[in-house]
DNA sequence: CGGCGGACTTAGAAGATGAGTT
DNA sequence: AACTCATCTTCTAAGTCCGCCG
């Protein structure tokens, strides 16, 4: 890890070394003292010269290894469940090394130890042959519970939260609690209308509590917020609707052009940073105010509420309703809405996928769904801008040549000068068709460039909204979902027609209301 | 009934692979 | 054939939320 920043990250070397020297002897302890003093660069370059040897590997070498790895996923990549033959998602074990939290975690740094035999517990059938253990070791514990999804579970020894082994994305129990997420996604619609005249009437309740509890799911509502659940101190330092804090938002009567402005500004799941302004109701903005009256910056702004609370009412107003259905409801319904809006049947191919996605963009932006800025984006983007400036001057050269020739063709008269011209004429619609591509590019790049597009489309919209699109406009599905994406989706692929549509025409089968 | 651990879902980064270009 | 860039896959951290226990 000696060539990644973090390494100089102060907290990280710290918690690296205080680990590194309870694995020393006394005796070694009493010599390495000092961080600072320690090279580590003979293993750096061990392991560096290991990644060259794989990147230069022959292609024999690379198919060898790759048969290998399919024997290897074969064997070991597998169950049973039901008498259906599964897919294991993650049947390696984490390996040991060095955590690395996201964001400013107190943790970072610090040894992940080896998974052992006598750390895990494996789950199976009563009937099942019991996996063995490597030899002279014993499992820490093998049991037969088919309430649980996992196959096998350890305790990580940073964080202490508990690890599984677990099936895959398009296994039958994930896609069936997939598709269960979606249907509760969709009955939310039948009750969103009334919840929404509840919660602005709870704005002017004089309970605070219910006051408070309206305005926070305005704002899971509106804004897709994450409820956001107290955290632990030896964690990152972030938050969500219910932790929010006074710091995290500024009250504007006027800002710009723009009356009653919430500006957000904190560091949400991920220490994604969330920093939008927004307009609200005039009456959320005068009950903010009064919640952050008087209070220190690291007081919570909903101090009456927490997110159990938030969630036990939302369970009152819709079976099977918590704080996240908003998110997967308001996703989806983007998504539907978008391509309704943008799409235009009488379009190529290629301007559908843009308008697909626009609509994918916009509902990663509700999300708040960000990734850093590619490595090298500025280079691509000044390679563009130079092929785009090339395309012009050559579109400004053709294009005289061009006049000329016409010019020529119609004193002249003859039909081989104006086959020239035409000639001309077609080459240059070809290069003006190139720069137009060229620029959408651009656009497109530069929107996208901070945008993650790809948690949206696996973890929030109904992929039966994208399968219908695509069925009534003739675009290839491949187009929209890749090998691993159709799979997971298979289920969606099988059942929306082109009659689809988020939330509502085709019946809803399972309504517990 | 509230605190906490357990189980499952969501998340972006990194690594691997592959397709297109020079 | 080497290189470049995009896409796909893997990895595991970090959320949500439920249910159990004292």
């Amino acid at each position: 890890m000696l060539n990644h920043e973090c390494c100089r990250n102060r907290i990280f070397y710290r918690n690296f070394f205080r680990d590194f020297r309870l694995t020393m002897t006394a005796r070694e302890r009493k010599i390495i003292k000092d961080f600072h003093k320690c090279n580590f660069y003979e293993i750096f370059k061990f392991f560096q010269a290991e990644s060259n040897k794989r990147l230069a590997a022959t292609k024999e070498e690379k198919l060898a290894k790759r048969k290998k790895n399919e024997a290897f996923v074969n064997k070991y990549g597998f169950c049973l469940v039901d008498g259906h033959r599964e897919r294991i998602s993650n049947f390696r074990l984490e390996p040991p090394g060095l955590f690395r939290g996201r964001g400013d975690h107190p943790k970072m740094g610090m040894i992940k130890r080896r998974v052992q035999a006598c750390d895990i517990i494996i789950n199976c059938g009563r009937d099942s042959k019991i996996p063995m253990p490597p030899r002279g070791q014993m499992w820490k514990e093998v049991r037969h519970d088919n309430t649980v999804t996992w196959l096998a579970s350890w305790v990580d020894n940073v964080q202490g939260q508990s690890k599984y082994i677990i099936l895959n994305s398009w296994s039958k129990i994930r896609c069936e609690s997939d598709h269960n997420k979606y249907e509760t996604a969709r009955r939310l619609h039948k009750f969103i209308d009334k919840i929404r005249a509840t919660y602005r009437e709870e704005w002017k309740s004089k309970d605070i509590f219910v006051r408070q509890r309206a305005v926070a799911l305005y704002f899971i509502d509106k804004l897709a917020l994450r409820v956001g659940n107290e955290k632990e101190k030896d964690q990152a330092d972030t938050v969500g609707c219910c932790s929010l804090r006074v710091e995290h938002v500024q009250l504007h009567r006027r800002l710009m052009d723009k009356e009653y402005v919430v500006a957000f500004d904190f560091l949400g799941k991920d220490s994604i940073r969330y920093y939008k302004t927004v307009e609200v109701e005039p009456r959320v903005f005068n009950n903010l105010k009064l919640f952050v009256k008087d209070k220190g910056k690291s007081y919570y702004v909903f101090d009456c509420l927490n997110a159990h609370e938030l969630n036990d009412h939302l369970k009152n107003l819709m079976i099977g309703l918590t704080t996240k259905v908003f998110r997967t409801y308001n996703a989806s319904l983007t998504l539907q809405n978008q391509l309704d809006e943008l799409t235009d049947e009488e379009a190529t191919v290629a301007e559908k996928l843009l308008v697909y996605n626009r609509a994918n963009r916009a509902v990663a932006i509700l999300c708040n769904h960000q990734r850093s800025i590619p490595k090298g984006h500025q280079q691509i983007m000044e390679n563009l801008r130079k092929k785009i400036h090339n395309k012009s001057n050559a579109i400004n050269d053709l294009e005289a040549e061009f006049n000329e020739l016409k010019r020529s063709a119609t004193l002249s008269g003859t039909a081989k000068d104006k086959k020239i011209a035409e000639c001309k004429g077609k080459q240059l619609e070809r290069l003006k068709d190139q720069l137009k591509k060229l620029k959408l590019e651009e656009t497109n790049r530069e929107e996208n460039k901070c945008v993650a597009l790809t948690t949206s489309k696996l973890n929030y919209i109904d992929p039966r909204i994208s399968v219908a699109w695509c069925k009534k406009n003739n675009v290839p599905i491949e187009k929209i979902f890749n090998k691993t994406q159709r799979t997971k989706f298979l289920w969606a692929i099988h059942m929306a027609d082109e009659n689809y549509h988020f939330p509502e025409e085709s019946p809803v089968i399972d309504d517990d209301n």
